[in-house]
DNA sequence: TTTATTGCAAAACCTTTGCATGTAT
DNA sequence: ATACATGCAAAGGTTTTGCAATAAA
């Protein structure tokens, strides 16, 4: 929900210039249907724009934006990096094996035992990262897992 | 425990033929005091022991034990595969970022919440990967830290 | 103008694969 | 003897980097 002008402010308010890839990178995370996106994703989006943004460009802006803290980067089990909006709020995932579906989620247990864990082993704890795995109930992910999501 | 005898009876087992290269890679794993090896670190440490294997061959035969059963499979923030014994038990790991060092853990409160959210949100649990990242107390570690100046 | 950013292609990584040779059973 | 395993080199997929051209400030 962010006109052209709020994209522009906030990638100013990073120290980043503001350039056409930058924009419409940013825009296209604000916009997608789909929260989760590759390198590859993002580049064939803009492809289908007809933006001429070579590859290696949305890789430096991803970069860029994730250091910057706009995007959160993910690594799940596909050998890809996945990026998502951030929105401030920590979370961790829930991937259906089947048709690719993410879920975010919160529990102030899990992280509670996580910090007591490393506490525990004499960590000063950092970060982590926890994915789910498993098989969705929804009727057409459990029945066809022929098709595969795009945004 | 971990005499050749052994390790080719293992190795039948999985229905798996005894070659040099499989023996030597599960008599790495046996007597290795780093629980976590690379393909890479397997790789060198047989060419340290003078055995011609060659990396695809060490690609292949750890994938293959992974499938057997008798390892498992772990994928780090590192960007590369990591492997250890597959002693039936499960556990998460806590890994240093300094130092590398890691400690495995397992705790029964975690694993009952993740089955609980996967259910929540209508998911059949199929498989989980959590790692946590800090830095160990350890006086080492500690030292190597201040030496980089990073903090 | 000055400095940062882009695009392209090439390289860097980790991992897998094709194929001819070699080995276990 | 046969089927499977190996080594090498080449290729695969993802991500990074060098560099000249280009655009933002």
């Amino acid at each position: 929900m962010s006109d052209n002008q709020t994209l522009a402010a906030d990638l100013k308010s990073t120290g980043l210039k503001v350039t056409v890839p930058r924009l419409k990178v940013l825009e296209l995370f604000e916009q997608s249907s789909t929260r989760h996106l590759s390198a590859e994703d993002v580049y064939k989006a803009l492809l289908h724009e007809d933006l001429d943004i070579g590859l290696a460009t949305v890789y430096r802006v991803l970069t860029q934006f994730e250091q910057a803290g706009l995007l959160r980067r993910s690594n799940f089990e596909s050998g890809k990096s996945v990026f998502e909006l951030n929105e401030g709020s920590h979370h961790d995932h829930l991937l259906c094996l089947e048709c690719g579906k993410v879920v975010e989620f919160f529990d102030a247990g899990i992280e509670e035992r996580q910090q007591a864990i490393a506490t525990k082993h004499g960590f000063a704890l950092q970060e982590h990262s926890l994915a789910l795995y498993g098989h969705c109930q929804v009727a057409d992910c459990e029945g066809k897992r022929a098709r595969r999501g795009r945004g």
